[in-house]
DNA sequence: TCTGGGGTCCTAGGACCC
DNA sequence: TCTGGGGTCCTAGGACCC
């Protein structure tokens, strides 16, 4: 059977997130900001022609934003997650062998379709659109690879109607010519200089290249994009990722903290989060490691930053046994009279739950009470909303927490924040 | 004053094993 | 003076993705 990969991308996923609630914004330029209101990391089209770069830091573009009158927003991942799943939802009615690869694309393998693909993709745009609000760009080619690339051009190109087809070998062939090889997925900043200096410059002379010289230079990886790029699939559909190896929180603070019960604070809550999500996926760690550092960007000011590692004796998924472990490893790293911006919790030696090795000596099993419990509270958040329960060591005020100075509601997910339309 | 937060895979080299 | 032939595991570093 032929190989068929449509992939869906969200335009301007955040961006057409807050559109929808404020629908006055269609047309209209609009920025959403990352975690803390530090940079900007989603740009409308009408900002992207003004020539504002992505990841720009707000405060250096902050007057150029006011004077062209941009609409801000904080990123609110409660309402980008929700969104992605429905428009997910939406998408999996249209193959039964899909991919979600993040929070605004996904792969449907279309293999031995019959009929036009460019009017299957209309079909899929139009859908998510009228169920979500959201506007996507369907790439249609033969291997993922291309499909990306279909998806990227499609976005240039507004006469296409957000379906741009590669199916087409002679399409294919103008599309390779007119693309730089550091557009194609999988070739970074690196591996475009590297090309550059050899003499490749577009996507084409990317396919044409040796595959000794590709190996060498790119690895096996980059082998398989070239193979891909010539049609031959190789990057297969992920239908059911694994569950992660590692599983990180970290934030930097709204303000310098100094004192160590804050930190604390701050150190307890990402451990709490971190330990939903490797619950999310039925695992359990077997190490952690704590981090913490100052402001790198005053130089300065007085710089430390340094990170802990200890493995627990027995693997666990148990909030309360994390967190004093956490607040152990804090207690090594932490000096007094620096001004810290930024902590983080990682958790590694991840395994499912029920394989983790006991030990006979140790104290420290995660009992049946004790998964009972976190069941309950996951199941309490879930269902009232994160944070209904959480633990003390958290915090009450939280004055390290991120600062968030345009924050959308929770539309989709907050029984109090739904929208109101009056008639 | 203000600068994000997650992840994956591959390779080379060294330690160690029989 | 002579010094095999496999294999695994771990780590650090480098590349990439959103």
């Amino acid at each position: 059977m032929k190989s068929l990969y449509f992939l869906v991308d969200c335009n301007n996923f955040y961006v057409s997130c807050e559109r929808v609630f404020r629908p006055a914004l269609w047309g209209r330029p609009v920025v959403v900001l990352s975690n803390n209101d530090g940079n900007v990391v989603a740009l409308s089209n009408e900002v992207k022609e003004m020539g504002l770069p992505f990841g720009a830091p707000f405060f250096e573009v902050k007057r150029l934003i006011r004077k062209n009158g941009v609409a801000v927003f904080s990123s609110n991942y409660t309402l980008y997650g929700d969104m992605s799943r429905r428009v997910m939802e939406c998408l999996a009615r249209f193959s039964p062998e899909m991919e979600v690869y993040s929070i605004d694309e996904a792969f449907l393998s279309l293999r031995g379709m019959t009929g036009d693909p460019a009017a299957y993709g209309r079909e899929v745009r139009e859908a998510v659109r009228q169920w979500t609000g959201i506007p996507v760009t369907v790439g249609i080619a033969p291997t993922k690879t291309m499909a990306k690339l279909a998806s990227r051009m499609g976005k240039k190109d507004p006469a296409c109607g957000g379906v741009f087809d590669l199916t087409d070998r002679g399409r294919a062939e103008g599309a390779l010519e007119s693309a730089d090889a550091g557009d194609v997925w999988g070739v970074g900043r690196q591996y475009r200089e590297l090309l550059r200096r050899y003499g490749i410059r577009t996507a084409r002379e990317l396919r044409d290249a040796p595959d000794a010289w590709v190996r060498r230079n790119m690895t096996i990886t980059g082998l398989r994009t070239v193979w891909e790029l010539r049609g031959v699939p190789c990057i297969p559909l992920d239908e059911q990722p694994a569950p992660k190896q590692g599983i990180v929180s970290s934030r930097s603070f709204g303000r310098p903290v100094e004192r160590l019960n804050e930190l604390r604070e701050a150190v307890a809550a990402y451990t709490g989060r971190a330990a939903e999500k490797l619950r999310a996926q039925g695992s359990a760690a077997g190490s952690m490691t704590v981090f913490i550092s100052t402001n790198r960007f005053r130089e300065t000011d007085p710089q430390y930053s340094n990170g802990v590692t200890c493995r627990l004796p027995v693997p666990s998924a148990y909030t309360p046994r994390l967190i004093q472990v956490a607040l152990g490893l804090l207690d090594r790293i932490y000096r007094e009279g620096y001004s810290y911006k930024k902590a983080g919790v990682m958790l590694f030696e991840i395994m499912p739950q029920g394989d983790a090795q006991l030990d006979l000596f140790s104290r420290f099993h995660d009992t049946d009470r004790g998964r009972r419990l976190m069941r309950t509270v996951d199941g309490l958040n879930r269902a009232m909303g994160r944070h209904t329960l959480r633990f003390a060591a958290e915090g009450i005020e939280k004055p390290w927490q991120m600062r968030r100075a345009f924050l959308s509601g929770r539309f989709t997910t907050h029984w109090k924040e739904i929208p109101v339309a009056r008639a």
